[in-house]
DNA sequence: TCTGGGGTCCTAGGACCC
DNA sequence: TCTGGGGTCCTAGGACCC
């Protein structure tokens, strides 16, 4: 038996945490530059705000509902995060840590009834954490995630699923008649691994309810739609396609994109935030003892000026051989960045890919034809390397040591405090990072923002 | 004026090989 | 004049997730 336990309103419980002045209050959570909503508490939910709904249509909701905006505060959320799939990963055999907010649970061979089992686990999460949880169980993974949306649905509308539902639903523990009510009182679109596209067909086709799609063709599915919809019809039956991924792989790809506070028409803008964004993902490599065979570049205008013209392409660059080091990685995308511009765009959003990741230290031999030089360009202007021994970097420094040293750095010192020269102009150039002007403290990880206490 | 960011998996089709 | 077929690998794009 799998278990799904979800936080709820994730974002925006981690807020309530430490101020509990915004419990029982409409609040939004919104995304790089204010851009947007990307969490909702219930309340805000109830007033119509739409999950990445852009802030400016909602903003009048301040006034008029009481509406509370904050920026988000990905560190907060993401070691409150930790503290919680840690508690949770006591109580079941094998987890797998889903997303920031949810882990499955199998439960394969622990006895007795899970449903106080899980009780007991949202309790204690509540009680050392300060976030609401919502719990579902089920035979399959589909069917503990459907568990889970019932679970949460039954105690924020009451009527739209019987209330002994409420923050703990055991799916694989209702009688048939039970199972069948909740399968025809769910919409397809509610189920795991169906989205807006397949659901519009789905409903083309004459299924609407979770209930016609366990009784529709599997075979039939699959060769209209995929292997992916017939799995999760096979999983809502009861039959288990999808097992706990305790272990998870590598990542297989590492990014940083973002969209900018306003347009940027002129590439020495562009290179500069590429430059950033290339700085990030190297860095973020470097932490997971990754290297990366290439660097992907993406430069987009927005699809909403539908006035501007619209420019949106993407290259990949090899690397000549796997690496991590910062200005290789740099190197490689404002090279990328330089074929995929062109003048007179209103360009919006920009974004740097790793990819083809490998373990770091695997690649082959320490040797290549052309020493470090980055994707071959200055072949022959460094002489040869020695055997046995690190190639150096471009400017002849040994780059793992000296990435090292900016990480550590970086670490003592905050983020950006050593940067390479051409992702550094910023402070000068205006600053493309966005705007974040409703941050809460980050609490728990930053000795200087700490929670303090009043009498 | 202002419209998220970071991922995974699957599929179709082209390149390439023998 | 006649001009293969089967397999694998890679890539781009789509759909989906939170």
């Amino acid at each position: 038996m799998y278990a799904l336990v979800d936080v709820n309103n994730m974002y925006v419980s981690c807020e309530r945490v430490f101020n509990p002045s915004l419990i029982g209050r409409p609040v939004v959570v919104l995304s790089n530059n204010d851009g947007a909503c990307i969490a909702r508490s219930n309340e805000a939910k109830d007033l119509g705000v739409k999950m990445a709904q852009p802030w400016f249509q909602v903003r009048h909701l301040q006034r008029q509902a009481g509406l509370v905006a904050l920026s988000a505060n990905f560190e907060l959320y993401g070691d409150m995060s930790s503290r919680m799939m840690a508690l949770v990963g006591r109580h079941a055999p094998r987890q797998e840590v889903y997303s920031i907010d949810e882990s499955f649970l199998d439960f394969d061979g622990v006895p007795g009834d899970l449903v106080p089992i899980g009780r007991e686990m949202r309790a204690q999460v509540l009680q050392w954490t300060g976030l609401p949880t919502s719990v579902g169980f089920g035979p399959t993974k589909t069917l503990a995630k459907l568990a889970n949306h019932v679970a949460k649905m039954a105690e924020r509308k009451p009527g739209s699923y019987p209330t002994e539902f409420a923050q703990v639903c055991h799916l694989g523990a209702v009688p048939l008649d039970a199972l069948r009510q909740v399968f025809g009182a769910t919409p397809v679109g509610d189920v795991w691994g169906i989205g807006r596209r397949s659901t519009a067909r789905l409903n083309e086709g004459g299924i609407h309810t979770v209930l016609d799609l366990v009784h529709a063709d599997a075979a039939t599915l699959r060769r209209q739609f995929s292997v992916v919809l017939e799995k999760t019809v096979l999983e809502l039956r009861g039959t288990a396609c999808l097992d706990v991924d305790h272990e998870p792989a590598p990542q297989q790809q590492i990014m940083c994109s973002r969209s900018f506070g306003s347009p940027i028409t002129e590439l020495a803008g562009l290179v500069e935030v590429v430059s950033q964004f290339a700085t990030r993902v190297a860095e973020k490599a470097r932490q997971q003892a990754a290297a990366a065979g290439a660097v992907h570049v993406f430069i987009a205008t927005s699809p909403f000026r539908q006035n501007d013209r619209q420019h949106s392409p993407s290259t990949t660059w090899p690397l000549a051989r796997p690496s991590a080091d910062t200005r290789l990685v740099i190197q490689a995308a404002v090279q990328a960045l330089n074929g995929l511009y062109r003048p007179g765009f209103n360009y919006v959003k920009a974004g740097v890919m790793l990819m083809a990741l490998q373990p770091e230290g695997l690649q082959q031999g320490k040797l290549d034809l052309f020493g470090a030089s980055p994707a071959g360009a200055q072949a022959g202007t460094q002489g040869s390397t020695l055997p046995c021994r690190p190639a150096p970097g471009p400017r002849g420094v040994d780059g793992a040591r000296l990435m090292g040293a900016l990480d550590a750095l970086n670490r003592r010192f905050g983020r950006g405090a050593v940067t390479v020269a051409s992702a550094a102009h910023q402070a000068r150039n205006g600053d493309h990072s966005g705007r974040q002007e409703r941050r809460s403290p980050r609490y728990t990880t930053r000795l200087e923002e700490i929670a303090t206490a009043r009498a």
